[in-house]
DNA sequence: TACTTTGTTTAGTTGTTACTAAACGAACAG
DNA sequence: CTGTTCGTTTAGTAACAACTAAACAAAGTA
């Protein structure tokens, strides 16, 4: 139990409050934490052992990680085994995170959000006081989710350009 | 079963839908809806009727939401009853969203990568490549989550500009 | 073919969360 | 003081999500 194991595993916990925080489950934050930490990839039985999970639980939530650009899967030649390593670059993360959510149920409901409007603008009575007063709220709403999605693509944008650049950029908006 | 009410429902469903999407109970987000769509405070009661959730659930969400910003309780003079109406300015809900967000559990997590770090360097055996490796990483991770947070800090100042100011500034970044 | 070694899927358990119903408390009215 | 009208709190419930254990599938090896 040597004190640089206990640093790793207190990294580990903190991963994993991130990672609930985010509404993951908290066993996808300690197999990225676990992953991070580790130079080699690492296989799916390292990970049982790591992180104390079962082979089922590791399963489901690797291919999360994976499908967020998270963590990457290796294959060894010569070796059935796959193979896990962290993404270092959180900006290449970060685009796919955003672009994933393009297809998700936000962006649904987003939509729904647009299909309102389209149908109040489209209402006979759309000189009613009242009638005036829903397009207006409805339309502020929708221009204010236009702007999250624009600084969303901003953001994804950054992947490219490294810290400095972002911090470079912030400092504008001082 | 006008066909107004119908569109306000549809909106109010789209609401819940996005409120859990953001991890938060359903509720919460059809409360906002029937607000939303108000242009007159309601009281309690007339939210239970409006969502037909019962009183208990209104309570403690409007709590939620309150606090968030995202609505605000209003008193009438000479009537005890508490009426709510939502906030129409997203930028101010926003701010208030963020500086809650300053005393929870995820700054919390973050401070304690710091923490990590700062044991990392410490050690004796610090010119070990794998010692080398750890710190590096970790600091990686630091960093990124203080880009972070200067993201945050610029996103929440933008409530005093409006929109224009947001779109005309995230082009800077394109 | 049978036997191993891998990862995935399924069934069942546990724990959590949002909700309802009802008791409670506070504040006013008579 | 009694009764009424609010909002909050509590106890219990139903739904859900994450996990474990074990069956399963796939693909190589002997």
């Amino acid at each position: 139990m040597s004190e640089l194991e206990d640093i790793k595993q207190n990294f580990v916990t903190g991963m994993s409050g991130i990672s609930q925080f985010w509404g993951l489950p908290k066993g996808v934050g300690a197999i990225f934490g676990v992953l991070y930490l580790s130079p080699e990839p690492l296989s799916l039985d390292e990970l049982v052992q790591q992180t104390g999970l079962t082979k089922g639980a590791i399963s489901t939530n690797v291919r999360a990680l994976a499908r967020m650009g998270l963590i990457h899967s290796v294959q060894r030649l010569g070796d059935r085994k796959d193979y896990y390593q962290a993404e270092a670059d959180f900006y290449k993360s970060i685009r796919s995170i955003l672009k994933e959510r393009q297809n998700n149920e936000f962006n649904q409901a987003v939509a729904s959000v647009a299909e309102t409007l389209e149908k109040l603008e489209a209402g006979a009575e759309a000189s009613e006081p009242e009638h005036v007063f829903l397009i207006e709220r409805v339309r502020a709403l929708k221009d204010f989710f236009a702007a999250l999605d624009t600084l969303s693509n901003a953001v994804a944008r950054l992947d490219s350009l490294g810290l400095n650049t972002v911090q470079t950029v912030l400092k504008i908006l001082k």
